[in-house]
DNA sequence: AAGGGGAAAGTTACCCGTAACGTAGCCCGC
DNA sequence: GCGGGCTACGTTACGGGTAACTTTCCCCTT
């Protein structure tokens, strides 16, 4: 009013209380259906809302009260991996539908960009937050316990979460595969993956398969882990330096499903058959499998539901219902038709 | 203070000045880097920052200037279609590169939900906005143009956008494909998508393609349009469908490669050989296509192109750069083995 | 007619940070 | 020695909305 400031924005509360010759306060409990008005204001009110245009500041109600807001934070290692983009979009309906947003962060699998971006995102008072994984920088950590609001670690299922957790249990899906492959009757197996700068779920996944192989008396024959994206490009190209190594491999299991495919490219594109000269494993379940020829020999793993859980958990514990701390949401063996049946 | 408002926040700004003896100004000044402060001061604030280990609230940064947020919203049918998640990851990548924040809507294709969003999203007082789509409802549309913040309508390339555009011509896409399978010798044409509430590019898409095929003298036989999403399962069935009738096709467009992929996988099913018995041609480019042993028949579209160039046009507009006010990311008829070539 | 009880509205203080402005103290030159 | 300019701060006043409290006014009771 000082005429310092320009001001900019939109039509504020006083403004529609002074069109309607009431107090700030009476336009407020109108907008908010507190109560306490008559009905004629009421309708006096809301003309004016209609007329000027007005749309409430949410900024300014959170800096009110001491609420939070409706957001809620997700962060999510990338896109490009098909299996993140459902379980986002899993997330997203479930909190949409209950007045809440989503604010997004690609934290490229790095424990720094994951820290910034908890930093930024705690700047604006979320209501509660959901990661990816458990896996967190020390600071980050020590800012989320500070921020006392509603946590869910996703993905990798933790027995000790910060505060919440649903997924699935890697290590065992891992094993559950390399005893599959074992049984199936492999012996020189692969695998090829990416690696990060953090211990990873596709890592734990790893140390399963091999414990099951190793267990069955088997060794895993070659891994090959590339400082990349886990895309169907990798897969073959990481297919392709596996196998000129030159060593005897007769199976090799992916980090993901994308990669198999890659690798299922590559393999036959060398003239290898599938499954009787080489037997390929997926991870994940990609939707598009279900439809393909060939049949991934797989691990499915339900995303959208994953998603749809974590949101379910967020909103019980912002609605103050006694939330569970962790949710397995399972994972299911796809045999498929890239491994040799055994017999 | 007054003990009315329990305080359940973080450590606030007056905290850490009053920690530190001096005035909040100065604290503020100290964290803003603006000068105005000795060495020693500074340090004496920075430890007690860390010391309380106070995180800044942007809420009343945002709240206390006349700025808007760092937010950018960011609507989006659904991201089951993998196009669209890699478009909102080309715009997160880059805008989080930045310092901005991608709160995200799915809009689910119809204009109410993107109506309620806009209104919900505006709300929080976004720096702007980046929609998918150039069809808004009449309220949106006004909401829109009330907030005066950059807007960038993305996917159809729009001549007269509201304030920004890049995309692409959809009619001209759906044109070139309907004129390259004419060309090629089909004569039967049909075609399998969905529909929504609202007029979509995919709705340009196929328009451009019956003009296409009827100026080269043929015609459209068949056209599916089912009220769907456009996956690999409404490509198999509704190709199931399509067919199902007894009219006699020898080529199909799909509305997407998804789709195209599942009608592929029927046809094959039904013995029919591609693209000798018919022909399959897709849309979009899915990155699983370039690895696949069949080669599809598509449009290819850079979609992290696409929401690179949405955010970068967004970002010119925030820092006050004179910006383009439509972009055309063009598209790339890719040949593929599922159409037969005139040989 | 006085008093009690509500409903309907207004008043005040506050949330947290920042812009604008005020001020104390110091150094400098003439 | 005094005014001018600079540095390093402090003070005040918002911004948009809400909780808590107060006031006004009307109706009903006794």
């Amino acid at each position: 009013m000082a005429g310092k400031r320009i001001k900019t924005k939109g039509v504020s509360l006083s403004e529609v209380a002074r069109a309607a010759g009431v107090s700030k306060m009476t336009a407020s409990r109108v907008l908010r259906q507190d109560g306490g008005y008559s009905e004629s204001t009421r309708a006096l009110v809301m003309q004016k809302v209609d007329e000027l245009g007005y749309l409430p500041n949410r900024l300014a109600t959170v800096f009110a009260g001491d609420s939070t807001s409706t957001f809620v934070g997700v962060s999510i290692p990338d896109l490009g991996n098909e299996v993140f983009s459902q379980v986002l979009e899993g997330i997203d309906r479930k909190l949409g539908a209950f007045g809440h947003q989503t604010v997004l962060g690609l934290t490229q699998h790095t424990r720094a960009a994951e820290e910034d971006w908890i930093r930024t995102v705690l700047s604006w008072q979320p209501a509660g937050l959901i990661l990816t994984g458990r896996y967190h920088s020390p600071r980050a950590t020590e800012m989320l316990r500070a921020a006392g609001i509603p946590l869910v670690e996703i993905w990798d299922l933790n027995s000790s979460p910060l505060d919440m957790s649903v997924g699935l249990n890697h290590f065992d899906s891992g094993f559950d595969m390399g005893r599959y492959l074992f049984d199936t009757g492999y012996r020189a197996l692969g695998y090829v993956g990416t690696s990060h700068d953090t211990a990873s779920a596709a890592t734990t996944r790893l140390d399963g398969f091999c414990k099951a192989v190793e267990g069955g008396g088997g060794g895993v024959a070659k891994q090959l882990c590339l400082h990349d994206t886990a895309t169907y490009y990798t897969g073959f190209y990481g297919t392709e330096q596996l196998l000129a190594a030159g060593q005897e491999i007769d199976c090799i299991f992916y980090q993901n499903d994308a990669m198999a495919f890659g690798g299922l490219q590559y393999v036959q594109s060398k003239g290898l058959r599938v499954p009787q000269d080489i037997g390929i494993a997926g991870w994940g379940g990609l939707p598009i499998a279900s439809v393909l020829p060939v049949r991934l020999t797989s691990m499915h793993v339900p995303h959208l539901k994953l998603g749809q859980a974590a949101a379910e958990m967020m909103l019980a514990r912002l609605q103050g219902e006694p939330a569970q701390a962790t949710r397995d949401i399972g994972f299911t063996l796809i045999p498929g038709s890239t491994v040799r049946r055994k017999d």
